[in-house]
DNA sequence: AATCTGTGCGAGAACGTTCTCGCAAAACCC
DNA sequence: GGGTTTTGCGAGAACGTTCTCGCACAGATT
């Protein structure tokens, strides 16, 4: 069963009786052909089923028009599935292609993600980098000098534009309405890489997102004149039983906060689970605040406020930005903050 | 600011003092070459770190390891991004890379898409076809003998693999659940296609998933012996307004239903939001049930009840047979049905 | 000593495009 | 009508690989 090949653009210029050159040129429209000659050659194409073959047009014009995609697959958040689509339609509306990779937050096969893409000769990578210290990959001599846009996260080290949200405003607000709401004991639920299920003591390493969702609750706690005694941060891992394990110990403590804080959706439904389990609801006994919006969050009863963001236009606009850099080298790097809004719904009491 | 000119594998020949030809060989050991050499020419490779073209290679070789993916990204039923990572995973299991493309449904956008992946040379393409009707461009004349596995709905006309669920049962064993648990008026909400606003005729057209579903409702409803006349069966069209015009209908209707079953959940969403304005309780007042199982339906109070599907491996499943006719072609077509299971959570109330 | 077998390697074609260059013929200019 | 410009087109190189072929030389066989 072999593959019936392909007309190539000599078949083309056989059936219209001229040379492989002028073929090209009638059907790229460039340089100088006659009408006559034109007219010939596109309906010697149209009658064979002829299709440049992209591959090999790429490799003369240097450019696949395919831009590469390194994201981190992880539906709760509801981000890869809505960045993704923006990127591909965003990509497509620019007439490119996108290759994906996923990383499941491994840096090993992020590395390696990259050096297939760039070998892949695409024009350009959209990256979400799963750890803010190891980056080595991402430096511009690995890259030959294609360039790269980060999203979701900064990585402040490296001079690549990188387009991200205001997680610190939005969570600020979301910390004020609590407040305003009559909430005095705050809870933190923050996620955190390398802790071993949940400690108190801020780690070392945090990703950018989640850095900015702690200044957040920290400005706001201080405008609302919180004391530090009535908040109880806890840093915990990215696995369901650490996060039960951590709300547990917040209720459990001698004056429980009222209404949690999670910085990612894991979390919240962590929180979900317990208030379920304890017989606590929602928007009544335990109030819950988390970040990102979704058609869930929306249709839940009751409705969970959230920090939304602006996923969508930031995959688009990374996708301009890697475009124009493409298109016209030499642009300069830009860090792009977009903002973030405070959806406040009814999983938030008001004591 | 140009580019700089990649090392090509010329450069490791010259480096290492071979020809081009001896460079090739000991760089991808194939035929035959001293140890000496392979040693020389793979350091020479790594000090000025090349790295080969795989553009020009897969022009050589013939084969781009590249599958295209057409799909429809659609965040509220939990396809989109469950199969992406699924399809994404497997084929970079299988050392292929995925180019991917979302049709929002839009089959003018579908076959643009799949000329524009063939175009780029892809080794086969998984699709999830928009429309049962319109699929000349899916016929193997076009496809110019690459392989095409289709995944969630099926084609009968068409002789592609494809790659289904079994819909009918899982929807068969909600309907025995819900009448076991007393409910003997059944609402059935169904997404149509062409329909305007809603209606209980039964559209012409439907996508082989719903008409799957439907089939389930009917054998389910025929088991437990619910007359038609205890049946409410709606079709309407693919928006918020409508699904919930549709279930006013419903629940204004003179005998109304006690339990709703929809065969997406953009109607589900739907249903918890009128069950809210008209403070239903779901799982209580109005009973619900859906399909394709999520973290948010999971975690919900109440937890949803669906028809959970094997998207994961539908998808890493399309990946394995496409993998399959790419490299041994000359397999026969298979039909493959994947098992689904309903998911009991308590948004059927016992009566 | 003459022939055979096998090993290591280089020259050059091929994949399907685009694009530079040159050349002939047509058009223009005074 | 001679010169200059413009037009249309073809030959062939180039992109960076792989791979066929053939050649030289080594060792083995007769």
């Amino acid at each position: 069963m072999q593959r019936p090949p392909a007309p190539t653009i000599a078949d083309v210029a056989e059936r219209a009786g001229v040379s492989q050159a002028t073929a090209s040129r009638a059907l790229s429209n460039y340089g100088r052909v006659s009408k006559a000659t034109v007219e010939k050659v596109r309906s010697a194409a149209a009658e064979i089923g002829y299709r440049p073959n992209e591959l090999a047009r790429a490799m003369r014009i240097g450019s696949t028009r395919t831009i590469g995609l390194v994201i981190i697959a992880d539906f709760t958040n509801a981000f890869f599935d809505r960045a993704t689509k923006a990127i591909v339609d965003a990509a497509r509306a620019h007439d490119y292609q996108v290759l994906i990779t996923n990383t499941d937050e491994d840096i090993d096969v992020e590395r390696q993600a990259v050096l297939t893409l760039l070998d892949k000769q695409v024009d350009g990578l959209i990256v979400v980098p799963s750890l803010a210290t190891e980056h080595p990959h991402l430096g511009s001599t690995h890259l030959g000098g294609r360039p790269v846009v980060l999203i979701d996260r900064r990585i402040d080290e490296l001079s690549l534009t990188s387009v991200t949200t205001d997680d610190a405003s939005g969570t600020r607000a979301a910390v004020l309405d609590a407040t305003a709401k009559g909430h005095r004991k705050l809870g933190f639920l923050i996620s955190a890489v390398g802790v071993p299920e949940f400690t108190t003591v801020a780690p070392a390493e945090m990703i950018s997102t989640v850095r900015d969702r702690t200044d957040g609750y920290r400005t706001g706690a201080i405008d609302a004149e919180i004391p530090a005694a009535d908040q109880l941060w806890v840093y915990c891992a990215d696995e369901p039983i650490s996060s039960e394990a951590a709300l547990a110990y917040m209720l459990d403590s001698n004056t429980p906060p009222t209404v949690i804080f999670t910085s990612n959706n894991d979390m919240a439904l962590a929180v979900l689970q317990v208030a379920g389990q304890r017989g606590l609801a929602i928007g009544r006994d335990l109030s819950l605040v988390t970040v990102d919006d979704s058609v869930w969050a929306a249709a839940m009863v009751p409705g969970i406020s959230v920090i939304a963001r602006p996923v969508e236009e930031l995959g688009s606009i990374a996708v301009e930005r890697l475009v124009e850099q493409i298109e016209t080298p030499g642009q300069k790097i830009e860090h792009l903050v977009l903002p973030t809004e405070y959806v406040s719904r009814s999983s938030v009491a008001t004591l």
